[in-house]
DNA sequence: TTAAGATCTTAACAGTGATAAGCTACTGTC
DNA sequence: GACAGTAGCTTATCACTGTTAAGATCTTAA
């Protein structure tokens, strides 16, 4: 039951790179499956839950494998890498920016165990939690605007611009922390 | 006629309140004008061609005399100022922020004026770009997961944790500039 | 054998964005 | 003043959408 609704999920993102968000319908989709439309409504009790799971599947995907690598020696470089990854796959799906910004997170996405390595630094419980969502915020709302806009558009180069904010935000985040922990007593 | 199409924009940003986004129809509109829902055809080419315009509308409103006040001493505190009039605008209409998100930019945006003041304190013009894009998406990213977000969910004070971000964001901007540009011959 | 329940079906509903064809009223030109 | 143009609207209609209701089928457990 919850192994059919997993591959329902899955065929609805390949789905989504075929025909793009506003184009995805549960009629479309049940064709794909070989199953009637309302037959959805069986394993999810809206299409917006059905977003909601496709989104954060998607994430989850990419981001799990890292988020148990917590053998992350430098914080900086381990953010930095999560955010990639983040960037990375929110534009490796049609319209997977906006998928993403249009749905409410469904499984408590677990917060807590992030932020260690960002304490074990010298940051406090507040902002460790404030860093990770600044990170993740700056990499939503770039790709959106790199997903959205259009040819001819400002940005020549993406990758370079979404890489100059992530180093200047993680530039003041260290100058922060290092201000609290001087870095003469590092990792310990 | 491009008066009463501004009227139509500034109607449809209301019954954004009304409504939200996914409740929002040409129809619905139609009725609030006094008029059948194909009349909208006559001003838009679409309903997307609607939503961009509503969303350059929303945030041009408020951004257009910030960034005619071409007074900045401090490059740093413009930019964060304009970084809250953009949260500000976007948290202030029902999905705001995802509306934008959505959209693409109809009139050329026109950054060029924008980076003077980053110029003048020593940014090349490609890091005055990169740096008001990043500010821009950030703030941008931030709209949206705060006003996506449910009830009980992490960020306990969304202000705090914009501010935090913020001001981390442009220390990293502020720490670059100064070494290419030195801190004692400021202004000048 | 029977009851439960998961999974799917058909039928239907109200509402959607969009197009086509045609009406009205104002505009400036000969 | 008559005429053409056009901006702005109407009605009718299209294919399609998410969603619900009612019931069929099949598998599993008692």
């Amino acid at each position: 039951m919850v192994v059919r609704r997993d591959g329902y999920v899955r065929a609805a993102l390949e789905l989504l790179d075929e025909v793009g968000l506003d184009g995805l319908s549960l009629r479309k989709l049940g064709e794909k499956l070989g199953v009637r439309g309302p037959a959805l409504y069986t394993h999810f009790k809206s299409k917006q839950a059905l977003l909601d799971q496709m989104a954060e599947t998607m994430l989850d995907d990419r981001l799990a494998p890292l988020d148990e690598t917590s053998a992350m020696d430098d914080w900086a470089e381990w953010l930095a890498r999560r955010a990639r990854t983040i960037r990375r796959t929110l534009l490796s799906y049609r319209d997977g920016a906006r998928l993403h910004a249009g749905s409410r997170p469904t499984g408590r996405s677990a917060m807590t165990p992030l932020i260690k390595p960002l304490l074990r630094a010298g940051f406090t419980e507040e902002d460790a939690t404030h860093a990770i969502l600044a990170i993740s915020r700056y990499t939503l709302g770039c790709a959106i605007d790199e997903q959205q806009h259009v040819e001819g558009d400002h940005d020549e180069d993406p990758a370079a611009s979404f890489e100059y904010g992530l180093a200047r935000l993680i530039a003041g985040l260290r100058a922060d922390v290092d201000v609290a922990n001087p870095p003469d007593q590092d990792v310990a």
